[in-house]
RNA sequence: GGAGAGGUGUCCGAGUGGUUGAAGGAGCCGGUCUCGAAAACCGGUAGGCCUUUACGGGUCUCGUGGGUUCGAAUCCCACCCUCUCCGCCA
């Protein structure tokens, strides 16, 4: 949510960073400017009229306990409360439209990150070795369908396309990487394991910025609940409307769920295979900080993230993302992109966040920072760690061998039980 | 799905039309007492918005939204949530 103190005082520097985003929001911000100052103008005429009613009605009830006449007060009364009501209705008129036009308002790109839309993006660093093979390799899809473990066709049957179906050592590395992964985060980076529902309600997403934002890329209920695109929402909104105390944060919370995407508008782009699917699985990591380390917390999580990636020997690299690509809430995010050798890409397995305070104003998620201050915002974040199939993507295509089975990383063999997938194999 | 009960401050809990933003208790903070602690006693302890350089002032909030009234935590309507019982079901 915009701080529309901010939009008042310094109306220039709200306008410059949200132009670096490179969508036109110059109207929107001059009508809510307006709509601000009539509020605040509607609002001391009807609190100075309500001020002057609370004193009469208390007159009234004095001079009922005395016995006096309070007829003419009771006259001047109706008339101010005539009045009252009509500024009151104007007020929730000019109130509403000013929400409604404030949650169309994305956050403001902190000043660092670089400029531009996708050719601005920044490759900060990259990790480990792409793979040589002494033959042409594969791609995931055949891989996957010639180990037996891996059948789009069949998914496509059931739902439809973008619905894959994992199958026996398929569906056992899933499992395998969900384990590695939550054990990774809970064990040695201290994260809370959460389950959380998979359906939210509206306004769940639209305290993280989902809504309005990307109504058309959710699925929505007929009771009006949508499936949850990623675990952040739910996982974020556990401490909505709540004040924590200063010593709780930062609050580090860890989700397994399956994530379901529409996927609307994004027809005929990696229509093959699963590198773009409706569902799928991941492992999210959300934290709840004071705005004083939020910048600090954000390295933190990325390389929380990062070691899922080391762990795993997947090659990859992190890219800084330009104001015109960061994400409606986002105020910076790194995206994280492993190398997939088959299809010849990067392939991106997580987006690793700063969301300032704009998913804890829409949430009003406060903390205090000393005993008896005034409850401040606190600063959210969140990456995955990480989205599953990109990641089973580059183990199949980066780690297959001559003969069409695929070797299995050190750190995930304990949870898979073997060190290889074969065809035939169980 | 049916029947009933209920949603009040950090927590428990009183309050059925007029200084009740809210009794009382607990907790917490500060103080007195004490070598120190406990106990006891005294004081303090919600949030939003508007306004003010500041001190302060104003207004709203007792699940949410409407309504009645000069005035609502208190009356009426709708919705949400929780609990109990019955039914159904994994």
């Amino acid at each position: 949510m915009i701080d529309i103190k901010l939009l008042r005082e310094s109306p220039k520097t709200v306008k410059e960073a949200l132009g670096r985003r490179l969508t036109d929001l110059g109207g929107v911000l001059d009508r809510l400017s307006e709509l601000d100052t009539r509020r605040r103008t509607v609002l001391k005429s009807v609190e100075a009229l309500k001020a002057e009613r609370n004193r009469a009605s208390n007159d009234v009830a004095e001079c009922k306990r005395t016995g006096s006449d309070a007829s003419g007060l009771l006259e001047t009364l109706k008339n101010t409360s005539a009045e009252i009501r009509q500024y009151d209705s104007e007020l929730s008129v000019v109130e509403k439209e000013l929400k409604e036009l404030s949650l169309r308002i994305p956050n403001l790109p902190l000043p660092g990150i670089p400029d531009g839309d996708e050719g601005g993006n920044e490759i900060i660093r990259t990790w480990g070795e792409q793979p040589s093979f002494d033959f042409e390799p594969h791609t995931h899809w055949d891989v996957g369908a010639d180990l037996g473990i891996l059948d789009l066709p069949r998914g496509a049957k059931i739902t439809g396309s973008g619905f894959p179906v994992f199958i026996g050592l398929g569906a056992r590395l899933v499992r395998a990487l969900q384990n590695f992964m939550m054990d990774l985060h809970t064990d040695e980076h201290g994260y809370t394991e959460v389950v959380p529902p998979h359906l939210v309600s509206a306004e769940t997403a639209t305290c993280t910025g989902q809504l309005p934002d990307l109504e058309r890329d959710m699925y929505l209920t007929e009771d009006g609940l949508y499936l949850i695109p990623t675990a952040e929402i739910p996982v974020t909104n556990l401490h909505r409307d709540e004040i924590l105390d200063a010593n709780e944060l930062p609050k580090a919370y860890v989700a397994f769920t399956p994530c379901y995407r529409r996927e609307a508008g994004a027809h005929g782009r990696d229509t093959r295979g699963i590198i773009r699917v409706h569902q799928f699985d991941k492992v999210e990591l959300v934290r709840i900080c004071t705005p004083e380390t939020s910048n600090d917390e954000l390295e933190l999580l990325l390389g929380h993230a990062e070691t899922v990636l080391q762990r795993l020997e997947l090659p990859y690299r992190v890219v800084a993302l330009a104001a015109g690509e960061i994400g409606f809430a986002s105020a910076k995010t790194y995206d994280l992109e492993v190398w997939a050798a088959g299809v010849g890409k990067w392939l991106e397995v997580s987006s690793a966040s700063t969301f300032t305070d704009f998913q804890a104003r829409r949430a009003k998620i406060r903390y205090r920072p000393r005993k008896g201050d005034k409850p401040e915002f606190t600063h959210t974040l969140n990456a995955s760690g990480v989205a599953f199939p990109r990641t089973i993507i580059a183990l199949l295509e980066n780690n297959q061998q001559a003969d069409g089975s695929v070797v299995v990383p050190d750190a995930l063999v304990p949870y898979f039980g073997s060190n290889c997938i074969a065809a035939g194999a169980t």
